[in-house]
Parts: structure tokens; C-alpha cells; sequence
DNA sequence: CATGAATGAGACTTCATTCAT
DNA sequence: TATGAATGAAGTCTCATTCAT
């Protein structure tokens, strides 16, 4: 009976998961490029994680370039250097293994933006400096791919949107609310925008959607086009 | 996909397409609808083309619900109500199906933009039309879940990315340039604009996007944003 | 998503088993036979009917040469003479065949026995007869395998046990019970065997067993046998 | 049964098999047990002797479950609690070990019986020590498991069916035939039941298979079952 | 034109077996 | 010896596509 009872019984993927080897893996890896009294072959829980790693990354190659629907295990596998069946030693299945890709590099870019809320520098500086951690952390990295995939194929997995929405959306926006507030307040920004953070991170969408679809037809000059947002959004107006 | 066709035949179905079996269905729906001398069964054209349209919309819900690698011609046809061989028909096989749905629900909305270029009204009462339409022709209707599809799955097609961009965005975007040249030397909007209209389109496809993933945990008022961004737009500012 | 849910669709074959094609199969290929009015060649259903068959019969040989986990289902496509795929046009899966298999091909024995309750023959008569109808209608025929198979993996199905018991044994054991009782009165038979009719089915099931593992290397006269059982159980008796 | 090994490489197990490491694990747990110069901890011999005990224990279990075809080696590993490649060090492959798991645990049965032949008690007496043995020593035991699995898988191992019989059945058998033959001259049991000692066990096997398909729904009173055989058997006749 | 049974390539997943540690 | 991560052959099941009716 090899497809029955996906939910019954708890891959070691899960265990392993639990203990969030990724972080572990950065340590050791670390740890052996320190050489301290590291063993020069990494240990089993390092590899362990390295291998998760490895096939995140190429499932992530994979996903990206045909969508989940169309991506094959097997190409995975391949990409990632490894036999088919290991692919099942990490993730429960297919699915598992795209929302564990989703969720884990989708995580770490909530990063410091919590912080920005309590610093008291003008907002134009602050959007500037957003900008540049979104070209640099996003957009110059596969972080753009997992947005894309969260775009194209978050709908079928409403759960991860809905994580994704709780805790890095709305972290972001309350954090953009309450800078944009005091900005408005100052007058450096209009009033109205304080209800829609969204509207500054539009551009950046636009950005990673524009360039999947036509970047080598049409390209973007992503920065300028931030910079030039940015501008209008700051710009010294008559009244208010 | 199983079974590659080979690239070489034909089927009748191709052919078909080659016509221009909607716009004849237009035509005589239209000649049904206005009676004169219309039989009333309606010819074989047009329950053709009335058949590739009733298959058009199937596969729009099915692949908007599971992307293109997913979704399931079975499922197209049950939608449908027709048979699955029926489709084989009309589409040679599911990519040109998908293609096709993309390529034909994509194009009527340039409709009138063109002609905008030539009009003198305002930009800013030119932009809240073009809101409207936004809102009630593309985010009320079907056609989002296309702009959607073209978003998700646009990558594994080039020729339609291509296609959707110079038949429709370049020739917005063109008009727009147009029009915002002469808004930006009239003061209405900022000179650095003109050189990105995609900033006029970036909250109508976050509005796209950010419903279509957190639409029932975090509902947005489109409408109310659109109108903030324009505000902002077209704010009357210092110098500049 | 391939092997996902596989509770919720349901495909044809559900549908098909409810309206009991095997029936209907007989009667369309008995018309077939006689030839009034029938089409030369098989209508759809009756050929529907007809591809369940082979495909039971099939499945039979396979499952009963190889056991439930050890046999494939390409095998049994294969012995068919049919596509893989084609099976999972009339069972949902491996599982559903195997039940289905043991539920139809068990049935049909249970036969004329429980009118045997009703006659007024003389016991041994009865159970000669019984004993002819078990070597003829089941140690000679497919059924046998098919209890073989019942006795092999029936603890892994316990509906398919349960059902075989209520729907069968239990039927069976009913009427033995009634003319035991009555010829227990009689003294043709101990008093004591009324309580397990169980007794007279030992050596049947013995004869299955026994010819399975060791057919060929320790042949067995089952007729003999079972008359000889017979003999000892209506021997007449000293005092009771 | 993925991957075939060679017949011809024979792995550590397969030797160790061939040196009866079960028989010599007995002599070590005596010798312990007298704890005549034994060390604390178990000799080599003696723990390996034991694991290889567990491993056939766990075996019998998940076999007697699932049968030979769905059993899985992980899950026998596991309720063993070593691990899965540890069963590699003491039996070739999956089917070495459901091999050697019936031969081992089916021989033990023949005990006393051959000695049987030679006593003079009667035979009524005999049978009934020999039901009593039967309860005792296999029905109430995990023995019965083993022979479920004996009748369940038998076919395909015709070597052990073989085997079973020639060592086993057929021994038993003719220790029997010896009693009925004196039996049946002293007119204890008809002269027929010398032909057919299978007679005799067929309430036993009856029982095993009863049990495990309708225990639960059906229970059986296996010794007052056997009980009633015996004295049916065994009533005075009237003649012969 | 339309149907839907049939096909079979190919996807996902399992699991017996191996082997470096 | 013992381990358990890794392998990959092979099994189950799906679904795009064909074709006889």
C-alpha cells in the first residue's frame, strides 16, 4: 500500500525540523571555519542540516522555474546532487517540502524592521535605507524567487499566507504605521498615506513581478524607479 | 504534463484558432441577439465559438484555483460541462489552452487606452478615470484572476509575457508617457514620473495580488487606495 | 500532487459497483448468446461489465499467487490485458480491488444452502450433498483461491471478515443448525454437534489449507476424506 | 522486495545461521542461568544469540500483522529496538528472515509426539493429551501466529511448506497412524480414520483460522470444540 | 461534432538494502 | 558489532492525450 496514510506516520523530517537544524547548521559550519577544536569533518547534526540546506536551495531553483504543480521531485533531487528517496528523509512530501521552503526563507526578513519603529530618524531617510535593504536583501537574492512563489502559488496554501501575513506583513506595516504617523505629523508625508503602508511597498512588488515577466524585454531600473517613488512620496507640498 | 504531442500536427483544433473563432462568435451572438434572419438554433459557428468560450471560463477557474500544472483538463471539462475529448476540439492540448485563455482574456483591455494619448482633459481626472476602470473592469471582474495567471505562471511562458507586454503594457505605458509629459509640464505631477508610469500601476497590481493572498484576513479597500496614491500623485507641491 | 486524497474523489468505479455491472454483465452477454435482437457486438456497458470481470479474474490469479502486499498491479493489468491505468477506471485503488474481489467472489456460494434448512431429507443425505457441492462448486473451481485468500489476509480486512461471517458463515451455520437439531432427535447424529456445525466445515477447509501448501508433495483424496468424516459422524452409535 | 541482492554473496548472517547460533544461544543462557564460571555480562555468543531472538520475536509480530508482503523491515527494527541495518548483520534479506522465523519457530512443536508412537495408553487419552498440548502449547501461543503465517504465505515458499511437512506433518502423522492402527484394532475409533489422520487436526487448524478471521464477532470455545470432536470419534459403535 | 473509455508515460512515494562512521 | 543516513529500484496512482463509437 505505498500512498496511503500521508498524515499517519511522522517522518524524522518532522523531528528534525523541530529542532531547527538551520540554525545549528550556520553554528557548526561556523564553528569548523574557526577550526576551535572543530573536527574537520563536520558531524552528523551539520550535515545533516548542509543537506537540508542543499535541497531547500534547489527546490527553491526548481519551484521557482516551473511552479509547484510542474516541478518534479526527481529535477530536485538531481539539482541538489542527491538520490531521490532522501529528498523524503527531510520533508514528509512534495508539499511539505515547498511550505517549509516557503516559511523558513521567508522568515528572516522581518530581521530589524521591528526596531526602525523606535528610532527617531526622518522617514525619508528611513524609506531610503528600506529601499536598499530591499534591493540588496530582495531583490539582488533568491528572497525575490520565494516572494514570487509566494505570489504565484500562496493562494493554494492558505495557510502560509496567512502565516506569512501574520508575521511578517503586519509586523512590517504596524512598525511603517507608527513611523508614518510621526512623519505625517511632521508634514513630511501626507496624512492620508498612514492608512496605506501598502502603497509603499508597492513598487517594490511591482519591481519583483515586472522583472520575472519582462525583465530581459522591458528592463528596470528598480532603484531609481524606489528613488523616484520616494521623491513624490517626500516631496515638500504647498499645504498639506 | 504527460505524452508530449508531437510539435508537428495539427490539430483542427489549431486551425480553429487561426480564424478568430471569437470574434465570429461575437458577431453572430450579436446577430442572434439582434434576430435579424437568425435561425434559432444558433449556427454551427457560433455554438462553436459559444463552446470555446464556455471552455475558456472552465479553464480560467481551474487554473486561477490550482496553476497551470495542477489543474486538471477533467476537471475543465466537468466545469464545462462537455466531455474531455470535447476540449481536444478546440485546443490542441493544455499549454495552447492555457495560452490561449491568457492571449485572448488578456487583450480586450487596452480598449480605449490608446486613444487617451489624444485627449487634453487633465491628468489627474484622466488617472481617477482610469481608476474606475481598474476597479470595475479588471478588480471586480474575472479578468483579475488572468492578470493574476499571467503573474504566476507568466515565467514558463515568454511568448506570452512578451506578448501581453507589447501588445498591451508598452501601449499603455506609451500613452501614459505621453499624457504624463505634458502633465509634468503643466506642474501637475512631478518630472520624474514621466520616466516610470509603472509607479501609476503599481498599487492597482499589489491590490491584485495582496487580495488575492490575505484578501479575507486583511481586506483592502482598493478604491480608497488608488485614491490616496493619486492624491499623492498629483499633490500640488512647493517647487519642484 | 499526485497520491493526495485519496478518500475524497471519487472516481466512476464507485459508481459503477453500485449498480452491480456484474449482474447486468451476465444478462448482456446472455442476450449476447442467444442473439435476439443483441447486437453483434457488446454494448458499453456490457462491455464495461465484461473489462470488470477480466479484470477480477485477473487480480485473483495475482493476489493469490503472490498475496495482497506482493502483487502488483501491473502484473494484473498486464494478465488482463490491459493498460495500467485502466483499472483504476473501475476501483479507486489496490485496496478497494482486493475488497471488492473477496466481496463479489464470496458471495454467490451461500446459494441454495439456507433452503436446505427446509427439506426433510436425512441428514447424512444433506451432508453428502453438501460435501459434493464443496468439491465441486469450490475445491474445483477459482473459489477455493478465493478463500484461500479470504483465510490469508482476511485479519488485515475486518470488514471483509465480518461481512463474509454475517453474510455467509453465519447464514450457513443457521441452517446446519436446524437440521442437526432435527437429526440429533432422530439420534442420526450426536447431540453434542449441534452446538458446532463447525465440525463439518473443519475438514473442508483442511482440504483448502492442506492442498495449498502441500498439494504436491502429499496429494489428498478430499472426496475420501470428507466421506470418511461423514461416515464416522452418522455412524450409528451404542447408546447415544 | 526493492533491489535483489545476488544470490550469490552471502552476507555474515547466512553463516552464522548455518552454525545454529539459536541452539548454541540456549547451551549460553543455561550455562548463565547455572552461573557456572558465566560472566556477569552475557559472552558474545550469548547477546548475539538473544538479538537474533528479538529480531525473529519482532519479526513474527509484524508479519503476523501485515503479512510478509507489507510488512516493513524499519518497523520490525523498531519494535525491536535496534537498528533497521542491524537485521543485516544476522539474516540476508527479508525473505531469508521470514524463512528462518517459520523454520525455527515450527520445529519445536515435533517434541514428545514421535515418542507418542510407542506408549500403549489409549488412544481416546492420547487425543486428548494431544488437544490439551494443542491449546496449550500452540493455540494460547504466539505459535499460533506462526502457523496462521505458515497457511497465509505458505504457497510462496514452497521450500519451507516442504520442509514443514516433511519435518514436521509428516512425523507427526505417522506417529499417529501407529496409534489409530492399534486403536482401531481394540474398535476404539473406525478403521477409516487411519487413512485420514488430518481428521484429527482439522478442529486445530479450523481453530487457528476461526479465531483470526471471527474471533471478535464469533468466539469459539476451541477446547470443548475439540472436546466434542473427540467424543464423537471416539463413541462406542455398534459394530465397526 | 461529441463522447468517454482506454492508454501509458511519468509523477510521487516507499522501502529493502548498503555502507561510511 | 551496531548504526541510521543514503540509495534507487520498483510500486501505486494520475492525467494528458487518443480514438472507436
Amino acid at each position: 500500500m505505498a500512498k496511503k496514510a500521508p498524515e499517519a506516520r511522522k517522518s524524522r523530517a518532522a523531528a528534525a525540523k523541530k529542532s531547527r537544524p538551520l540554525a545549528r547548521a550556520r553554528v557548526a559550519r561556523q564553528a569548523g571555519a574557526a577550526g576551535e577544536a572543530a573536527p574537520v569533518r563536520p558531524g552528523r547534526e551539520a550535515r545533516s542540516a548542509e543537506r537540508r540546506e542543499v535541497i531547500l536551495t534547489a527546490a527553491l531553483d526548481e519551484f521557482a522555474e516551473r511552479g509547484f504543480g510542474s516541478a518534479r521531485l526527481d529535477d530536485v533531487a538531481k539539482r541538489a546532487g542527491i538520490a531521490k528517496g532522501t529528498i523524503y528523509l527531510y520533508f514528509r512530501d512534495k508539499e511539505t517540502l515547498f511550505q517549509e521552503l516557503l516559511r523558513e526563507m521567508l522568515t528572516p526578513i522581518i530581521g530589524g524592521f521591528e526596531a526602525l519603529g523606535q528610532t527617531d530618524i526622518p522617514a525619508r531617510q528611513l524609506a531610503e535605507h528600506m529601499r536598499d535593504v530591499f534591493v540588496h536583501e530582495v531583490f539582488e537574492t533568491r528572497r525575490k524567487d520565494v516572494i514570487r512563489l509566494m505570489i504565484a502559488e500562496g493562494r493554494r496554501f492558505p495557510k502560509i499566507a496567512e502565516f506569512y501575513h501574520r508575521e511578517v506583513l503586519s509586523r512590517i506595516f504596524e512598525a511603517l504605521r507608527v513611523i508614518l504617523k510621526r512623519a505625517a505629523r511632521r508634514g513630511e508625508v501626507p496624512e492620508a498615506l498612514v492608512e496605506f503602508p501598502h502603497l509603499l511597498a508597492a513598487p517594490g512588488l511591482l519591481a519583483i513581478v515586472w522583472t520575472g515577466l519582462f525583465g530581459n524585454v522591458s528592463p528596470l531600473d528598480v532603484r531609481k524607479m524606489m528613488q523616484t517613488h520616494i521623491d513624490i512620496l517626500f516631496a515638500p507640498r504647498s499645504k498639506s
